[in-house]
DNA sequence: CCCTGATTCGC
DNA sequence: GCGAATCAGG
């Protein structure tokens, strides 16, 4: 697999829309293996798991020890239920953020409509949606597009330049 | 058996 | 750095 910068992006993008490592592998003609190998590596926010190998098992296992001081576990409110989100849909609701994003509280079950910074920002979706650290890029839309040029140049992929999802 | 994602480790 | 093999859970 070449990396590549786009490559990347790509994979950003898919991780960030939140499909599964399989899915995103057959998106883009690699194994999951790969991808899943890769978005570890790139760091990318790791969706929920299946299975933990360390800490959650010993955590279940151990009712609640003592640990008076590794109190600082992180207490990981997010839901981040495999979204739905047709991420980069070039909706134009331009939703005010009324409301400060809560973060402790779980959230309304009601999926309200992303928003970004404003109609003439950049709409490709940053980070894991429904966790409080999503946003939107925030560079300017370019002419007209929702999203800015480095992201089109993803969102709108050019023909000749697409070998990787062939399919 | 299908799926899921995470980690390991030879390359 | 890469990703198949493996692990671990649903």
């Amino acid at each position: 697999m070449d990396w590549s910068a786009e490559a990347i992006e790509q994979l950003r993008a898919l991780w960030a829309e939140g499909h599964s490592t399989a899915e995103i592998g057959r998106r883009m003609g690699i194994s999951k293996n790969a991808v899943v190998g890769k978005a570890h590596r790139l760091h990318l926010p790791a969706r929920p798991s299946p299975i933990q190998r360390e800490q959650a098992a010993a955590a279940s296992a151990a009712p609640r020890p003592v640990a008076p001081a590794a109190s600082t576990a992180p207490a990981v409110p997010a839901p981040a239920p495999r979204p739905v989100a047709q991420a980069p849909a070039p909706v134009e609701s331009v939703a005010r953020p009324a409301a400060p994003v809560l973060r402790a509280a779980p959230p309304p079950p009601v999926v309200r409509p992303f928003q970004r910074s404003n109609a003439r920002s950049c709409c490709w979706p940053i980070g894991e949606p429904g966790t409080p650290e999503f946003r939107f890029c925030t560079s300017e839309a370019f002419a007209g597009k929702p999203y800015c040029l480095e992201h089109a140049s993803i969102a709108y992929v050019k023909a000749r330049d697409r070998r990787e999802d062939a399919a």
